[in-house]
DNA sequence: GTTCGCTCCGTGAACGTTCACGGCCAGTTT
DNA sequence: AAACTGGCCGTGAACGTTCACGGAGCGAAC
């Protein structure tokens, strides 16, 4: 343990070393390993069951180094709702960030989930790209490009929604029904007494959204027994009518002890819960942050959000790509992200992560939005410090 | 749009091209780059002053081609508590494949946090080591030893623990007042009533625990007023003393509402409020995850924990080490990672992605322990699916 | 004046790949 | 028989660095 050199792992063995051994030349070898073309069926299969017995792995720093293009991954992903997809990029980016230069991502938006993504595809199919990373609004529609782009040997990471029947590398995504899940468990928990709570969602045609509500019902009554599931809201994405429903419920549920707002936009939902003086008898979880949202939490109006961490998406998502690109690496083809909690007590802590993965652009979007008003829970200060545990 | 031929980043400037602007050799400028003996500072300083005039950065690929010794990070980490200090060497783990052959990790372990680590650091120190991650358990009797390794230009990356006044790259770790905070938060919404609440922990005077404590009082009374802070337990990490302890206090306070485990272990008061027969009456809250926990969460006679993410601490701790050896990039000083709660409704989730960072070990640690008894809350099953919304 | 030593610098060979080029040998066409 | 074709393969130059070697210049010691 004390002097050991620290062996050298002996010179992995590369092309040439395959190339002596078989007696022939190393672009021979190179044109067996590469699938490329002017080399007989025989040679080819000599050098690749020789090339797997002695374990060859290319040197991806010499390959970069010759052939200086660099891997190109296309990412296609929505404009709206920007917040949410500006962060999923900005994931994306951070983990592109230590490949530079062998890594070239370009990303392209498009209006809407599952609105113009088509053209894009085709596009980057046409252009010629080494991977794809998007978010399949409409998967049946999308089908048929996927299936070209997998004869095509061209693998695609789905992110935040899933194409499960269309061939992909993986999948990335906050589980929705577990999402729904901890939103029941801690609406049951937080919740006394008996009574019930109420559902709003965008489309509950939508797979996610589906899956939200199973998670939120297999869990809510589990956690609190005099709970049970009440109304159950479709707002379609819609501001004005997800205010207008929400007013209505609350005026007919008068008795409502929660609820939980599975939209990405719960604002419209929770103005009219003020509005309609109900905010003090309720309790309420939503999902995901934004601006608005930051200050709802930190006064308790709203008790916890589930947070889908975009940002680990994106991060999860490249990683995933990128390592499928250059090793062929294959991982789970079902990446689930565990989303956070977010309540009072760690919201700064979210906060701050968010923030510090703009040093390149903006920077102004969570936080520098609301300063130090409110003290949030007494910054720790150094006192005496000995020996520490976990 | 359309066409754009994605203009090549027009060949960045290496090391030939300074040389050629300044009627020099290559061997010239690389001993001036990279500070070798055998150049007169005249030249040293215009071959800098161009190169950062051009932005010159260094060929990664090139660079590890030629001299193929890898960059060497040297892991110093305690062997107890095994599971948690394991699950944070795999985080580095995973995070170390992508660079292989590229990156050389050693890993040494002593026996307990504090103890033993210093040896370890003197030896890397002589042994000459690129960079390390460490747990600084005593940060006064290691502050000499970061002091030279900052001497010698050896960053130091500090995981779970910090050592703040000695000079080191950066911390990672779960910020332990938060830590506190979200289980103060979860106490005191997940218990109706009034009454007290219990604290156990390792050592108050080390700075983590006091931290935790304070986030904890922090957060209790102000999400819950019924709430107060009640007794206060030091267990010192003795299994024996923590359960005489936690059964003492149980019966010292009758009236107790809830319970926050704050120490590695927390199976001695679990199980000495069981044998006292007061688990119906108490909210527990506990922190981190090991197996036997697994099944009192899922019972929900604990019904949350608060997880410091050691394998995602690995994870970050690594990455930013190898970029700043790598490029100089240099992350903020003090990396917190958000802790999970976790809770039954996403118990599985987590165990998932934990037990998927052994695909190449043991591989049954926390998962395969429990089969299939319990039906997790039902498994998702595919419905119709149209269109997704995050 | 030769020898030695020292400082500073240029030279060229690697590192493991990729790729364009050209060569050889079969078989087929003029 | 010469010329052409196409399949298969070897050759060698790059890619941007690093590093060992050696040489030019210059002053000091013999």
């Amino acid at each position: 343990m004390a002097r050991e050199p620290k062996l050298r792992p002996a010179a992995p063995i590369g092309i040439k070393d395959i190339a002596r051994e078989l007696g022939i030349s190393i672009g021979t070898v190179d044109r067996a390993l590469n699938g490329k073309p002017d080399i007989s069926a025989a040679t080819r299969a000599r050098v690749l069951d020789l090339a797997k017995q002695l374990g060859y792995t290319p040197n991806l720093a010499a390959r970069y180094l010759q052939s200086r293009k660099p891997v190109r991954i296309s990412v296609h992903l929505p404009h709206r709702i920007a917040l949410f997809w500006d962060a999923l990029r900005d994931g994306i980016r951070e983990a592109a960030a230590p490949f530079a230069p062998a890594l070239d991502v370009d990303y392209r938006t498009y209006p809407c989930l599952g609105d113009g993504d088509i053209p894009l595809l085709e596009q980057a199919l046409a252009d010629g790209t080494d991977g794809l990373i998007i978010a399949p609004g409409n998967p049946s529609a999308l089908a048929p490009h996927l299936r070209e782009a997998a004869r095509r040997n061209i693998p695609v990471v789905c992110v935040v929604t899933d194409a499960p029947d269309s061939p992909r590398l993986l999948s990335v995504s906050a589980d929705p029904f577990t999402v729904g899940a901890v939103a029941g468990e801690l609406l049951g928990r937080f919740t006394a007494g008996t009574g019930q709570v109420g559902f709003f969602t965008g489309w509950l045609a939508t797979q996610d959204h589906a899956d939200k509500l199973r998670g939120f019902v297999s869990s809510l009554s589990a956690s609190n027994p005099g709970l049970s599931l009440g109304p159950i809201i479709e707002a379609h994405d819609d501001e004005r009518e997800a205010h207008r429903r929400a007013r209505d419920v609350l005026r007919a549920h008068p008795q409502l002890k929660g609820l939980y707002v599975s939209t990405v936009n719960s604002m419209p939902v929770l103005r009219a819960a003020e509005q309609e003086g109900r905010l003090e008898g309720l309790t309420v979880v939503t999902t995901d942050l934004f601006p608005e949202l930051v200050d709802w939490i930190r006064t308790g109006r709203v008790a916890a959000t589930v947070y889908q961490r975009p940002l680990t998406q994106g991060r999860v998502a490249l990683q995933a790509l990128y390592q499928f690109l250059q090793r062929r690496h294959r991982m789970p083809d079902s990446q689930r992200v565990v989303p956070y909690v977010v309540m009072r007590s760690n919201l700064d802590l979210v906060l701050e992560r968010l923030s510090v993965d703009h040093r390149s652009g903006d920077g102004d979007r969570m936080v520098a939005r609301r300063p130090e008003k409110r003290p949030p829970a007494a910054k720790p200060r150094p006192t005496t410090r000995r020996r520490t545990n976990p």
